[in-house]
DNA sequence: TTGAAAGCGCTAACAA
DNA sequence: TTGTTAGCGCTTTCAA
């Protein structure tokens, strides 16, 4: 049956704009998309047109013919994560009042799923990408290569991106927890860890290689665990650190809740912070900084983070090649407050 | 140095995969849509091509042929609140392992950029909406009245929803807490709230209606600000509450955020929780019962109501018309711990 | 500056 | 069970 306009469908189309306007689909699509490149005339006409119908583009057909979405992948470990929340945060005010559309994908800690979430947004050729490891399969790191948009990888610095990266120096940001506290006097350095992903893995080993260098390792004093972090997981790992090794004096937390938890496990057993036993926390969310004492912390650029990886992959995709600056590092601060005391 | 350019069209179509197995396209695309429907023979084959040439489907296209896509939108007001990254969670984890992506859309409590969402969203023809709030413009229920797709409102319970509501009394769950409050022997209540969005709008009524009934109420122990909700906002209302009435001897938190901030502050003044004063959180996120002492706290259901929306929606896309319940109520918990004690 | 024609890659509808 | 045909609504190309 020939040309007909199907039932189901009263959505206005295209044509239908360009009927109502009298002009051709394509000025329409032309009016809309770049209203700089047709008449004063024409443009006007469209705009009533589409008001009168109230046209929306349909973004499949437009994906469809143009080959582009103005689909943004991010891709997280986890969105329960506080230190992601500010990053997706970032992210989004960024991609406020543009043409694009953040699409989340969570792989909860789990390689596997990331790369088969990497297959499941390339397949939709997405406008750019952000990824938040570096430690994707061999196989999800050739997709990434193979990808035809832009691509950001955010958290770390690094020198093998696939092809942009903003983040920090994962490492010195926790020697540098270390050096702090050694520098306040402790020297009984404990570390808590949750959850052990790679960059928690390596964060365990800057820890490791700075208090060795300092002469204070002891690994004894050193707790972790596979459970996802929390507040009550921070509580019991300060728990098992007192058990085993009674005279540490100072604990050096690989996230906030952990040192949340540190801080309430050390007041329900009446020790001293900081003069008995020193917190340092990791990341800095806002919480840590208003508990009583305020917990000292290694800041890490969250937000900024999200802010400036979507800064640069719009950037990219405008016009591609114009990031000059493909290799971002924004630093961290190490923010000396009550939890630790010169001693 | 720019990253590749435009991308070949050298991605394999249905066709290829089709032409690769020497079968017809339309026999490709039912042996991957629903295998169960083609040959063992043919599948064997699609099965092999689709392997061998390393075949994605184009969600665009299938899109546009079919009129209806995989994804499901979200729309939520706030992406740092904790409150909904539960919820959040408890929808990625039902739409694991289903061919449904999940798309938020961060409407960031305002109700006209909330109405652009639904636009944008509904116009990409979403197999489904799972919508955060009940006080959408006029506009924005006109639309999603009349979506084409199941939509599930969350975290109230309402009669005039518009498809399928899940969730809770949120005004029976203040209560629960001024109740708890009152039951516990306090008499001089405070109330705290940040963000007064619609629905703290309505808790906070909530809470006047309950003092009052039971002879409590005294406006001068409300303190509120339109700021979004923090620990450290937390600590600044209680100063004002205290300031202003500082006979106040227990206050209701209408969030976890608040509490925790007021608690820190009590413990900065010296003033004694539970005896001097009682806390009474809301929501009751895991950090809430962990500090020291462990907030009493009205717990809310956010990751079941994440976890049922999407499971209520998936059914209704599966079968319309199946899902009998259309409006859920998973009502809420009155967590009585050491914030709080009979006096 | 505008338009006509030709698909983009897939699926609905019908036919065999 | 499988195939044929005709679009879905838009953008690309090329021409005017």
């Amino acid at each position: 049956m020939p040309r007909k306009s199907r039932a189901g469908s009263d959505r206005p189309t295209l044509a239908d704009v360009a009927r109502e306007a009298g002009v051709s689909a394509i000025t329409v699509s032309r009016a809309i998309r770049s209203p700089g490149i047709v008449s004063q005339k024409a443009r006007a006409k469209v705009e009533e047109a589409v008001r009168k119908l109230g046209y929306t583009p349909d973004p499949a057909a437009s994906a469809l013919a143009s080959r582009s979405t103005s689909t943004i992948g991010l891709l997280v470990p986890s969105l329960t994560n506080n230190v992601f929340s500010d990053v997706l945060r970032g992210v989004y005010d960024g991609a406020q009042d543009t043409r694009f559309f953040i699409q989340i994908g969570n792989y909860r800690y789990s390689a596997l799923e990331e790369e088969g979430l990497i297959r499941a947004f390339l397949s939709q050729r997405p406008a750019g990408m952000i990824v938040s490891s570096r430690d994707q399969t061999d196989a999800a790191r050739a997709l990434l290569e193979q990808a035809s948009c832009p691509i950001v990888q955010i958290m770390e610095t690094s020198d093998d991106a696939v092809d942009m990266c903003v983040g920090f120096d994962q490492l010195a940001s926790v020697r540098a927890g270390a050096e702090h506290l050694r520098a306040c006097g402790y020297r009984r350095l404990g570390f808590l860890s949750a959850r052990m992903d790679p960059r928690a893995r390596r964060r365990l080993e800057a820890f490791r290689d700075a208090a060795s260098a300092a002469g204070l390792h002891d690994e004894a004093r050193i707790v972790t665990t596979p459970l996802p972090s929390s507040v009550g997981l921070g509580r019991q790992l300060l728990e098992q650190l007192l058990d085993r090794a009674p005279d540490t004096d100072a604990v050096m937390c690989n996230n906030d809740d952990l040192a949340v938890g540190a801080l309430m496990e050390a007041r329900a057993r009446n020790i001293d912070v900081p003069r008995e036993l020193g917190i340092c926390s990791y990341n800095d969310i806002e919480m840590a900084r208003q508990m009583v004492p305020s917990l000292s912390a290694v800041a890490t650029p969250r937000r900024e983070i999200g802010s400036r990886a979507i800064a640069m992959l719009l950037a990219e995709i405008e016009s591609p090649g114009s990031v000059s600056e493909r290799r971002v590092d924004l630093g961290f601060a190490m923010m000396a407050r009550g939890s630790t005391s010169p001693r």
